[in-house]
DNA sequence: GTAACTGCAAATTCTTTGCACATAT
DNA sequence: ATATGTGCAAAGAATTTGCAGTTAC
């Protein structure tokens, strides 16, 4: 198993938790992961190398990494998606109601709606979801044919 | 009762669903009410006057009318709450994690940003939510006490 | 050594569904 | 008259929790 990320061990140890193998193992998922995973993926995954572990855990470790805000839950529909919560790196997600599928997009368009929410509102933000629902470029051209 | 808006009550006919004394009391649930409404608030609301309401009518509900852009649908957290669709009347959700509140702003900022998304990515824009998690005014006034 | 964590099973919460009866059109 | 909708109870899906045993520190 490769070495768990600096940050994620240092924010572990100094907020007070234990570094276990099975927060290694959800951290080391997500990481190497290059799209948002479900709890239900994340455990199936690390149960190919770990038959004991489970989705108690799988929450259980996740909740901690975002707590320290190591790791960004998205909900969609009734379920949550996770990924690293990489600084300076937001975006948002487009979701393709015909065909499933989910396009990241940059954050930088956002700062100004969110600038606005904070001088209007005087509302400080620490986290903003996007989820915008619609047809994809490649399922609109089908459509259209 | 108060009638049904002309809206609803036409919308319904036009698509084949029956006008049924269930629907309208939701549509008048979510019409009189100031903020959006859980599955939950709005079947205890109706059961106030009609006891044998219950609900999987208010989900059933729901889905017509969310399905004919009557009522639109904000997941937060692990539920789903209700409003009026109103034309041209978008707006988002502040979250304040504090006093669990939640403030509506106006769409208008998100114009720039949805329009991005259709030019850059050639992506259709049917829905946009947008949930910001943070602290409100009132909470950040107290903290920095 | 001991407080924190895991595994397992059972409980919760939100939402959906099957089916017999009721009702809008 | 009959297709559609409702009420009730039971099923589902995602997530959380209680507890006894395990592990990081």
């Amino acid at each position: 198993m490769s070495a768990m990320a600096r940050t994620a061990s240092d924010a572990l140890h100094t907020s007070g938790y234990r570094l276990t193998t099975q927060r290694q193992m959800v951290w080391d998922t997500l990481r190497l992961s290059k799209k948002h995973l479900d709890a239900e993926a994340i455990c199936t995954s690390i149960r190919r190398r770990n038959p004991r572990f489970n989705l108690a855990t799988t929450y259980r470790s996740l909740e901690v990494l975002e707590k320290l805000g190591l790791v960004k839950q998205t909900r969609i529909g009734e379920r949550g998606y996770y990924e690293l919560a990489e600084e300076g790196q937001d975006h948002y997600h487009l979701v393709c109601d015909e065909c499933g599928s989910t396009l990241h997009i940059e954050g930088d368009h956002m700062v100004p709606v969110l600038h606005h929410i904070t001088d209007e509102h005087g509302f400080v933000v620490s986290t903003a979801d996007l989820v915008v629902h619609g047809r994809c470029a490649r399922c609109q051209a089908r459509a259209s044919r």
